[in-house]
DNA sequence: TTGTACTTTCAGAAAAAACTGAAACGTAAG
DNA sequence: CTTACGTTTCAGTTTTTTCTGAAAGTACAA
């Protein structure tokens, strides 16, 4: 397998990858690409890469940089804008989990406050009562150990965790 | 609010969390719709529940069992399915991973492993190379850890886990 | 064997998501 | 001010995903 073969296969199975975790398929491709290349592209390089149109790679890369996965850097003298990846991978699972955290956690938390106040005291209703508790309760623990593991820094992460659990 | 409302809204609010984790939106609201049901429920009930077809009920009450969170209950006497969910959320989180990393994470590593064969020894494929033996570090570290997390057990997790790691 | 009650399948329809291309916009240099 | 170079926006189109409904399949009982 030569170079030009390999990287394709890995934009594709990044893709594919992204498509499964809230971040579309040419967004992932385009982080993707970012990934194996050392120096920063354009908007330009993007485009033909991965033969998408100039709107769809604008759009996509501007939502890269909101997941604060890819960085805009300016060259001096140059007008273009250059884009490089996050390439700490635990940096970027970490983006993901914030992100992702308060965008469908947090949302989550407070319908189950607001329908934790429905009425009635028949058994039906208890028994709904106490299934959002209990989903509620769930929930609080999942967001507090999730902020944890979000300070926890890259080396805490792959080396020591596997030993003290097991 | 009353229970009507309330299910309704616990319902909206499932399906739309389970359509960002792989899970699609009818699915998730059936899987909502059987966690708040203390009774198991016929594929009809789901049907006039949730406004669906009798296909697409089908279909997805047959997914949610493959994905482990749902079980079939036959009732004696009755010649009709029932279905219940699993109730314990982190038992549904164990199963979703076990799925997710099945689905994703392992052809994830499958393709690296093929990618790291590219040939040549030029500045970029070596560059290409190192980048790719990082993710693949990274990923098999992930995976290992994923596999410890799915051992432990629900109490481990909502208690100690915190306490630990602080 | 036939009827009945239920489940499964799947082609086509509908809905949702993503993409294109061109026009509008912004801005720095001439 | 105007031109040149680059970015952003978005209406319309394409692609992908999901859903429907009817027909086919299965299994038990009479």
């Amino acid at each position: 397998m030569d170079l030009i073969e390999g990287k394709e296969r890995f934009i594709q199975a990044w893709g594919a990858l992204g498509s499964n975790w809230g971040v579309n398929r040419t967004m992932a491709q385009i982080h993707a690409l970012l990934l194996l290349s050392p120096e920063a592209l354009s908007a330009e390089n993007i485009m033909e890469e991965l033969k998408i149109s100039r709107g769809n790679a604008n759009m996509n890369i501007r939502a890269l940089i909101d997941w604060g996965l890819v960085y805009k850097e300016l060259k001096p003298g140059e007008r273009k804008e250059f884009f490089v990846a996050e390439k700490d991978l635990w940096e970027v699972v970490k983006q993901i989990i914030i992100q992702r955290k308060k965008k469908e956690l947090e949302p989550m938390v407070k319908v189950l406050d607001e329908i934790s106040s429905v009425e009635g005291d028949d058994p039906a209703s208890e028994e709904f009562k106490k299934m959002v508790r209990e989903i509620k309760l769930f929930s609080s623990k999942a967001d507090s150990t999730l902020d944890t593991l979000v300070k926890a820094d890259s080396n805490w992460f792959v080396g020591t965790f596997l030993k003290m659990i097991r």
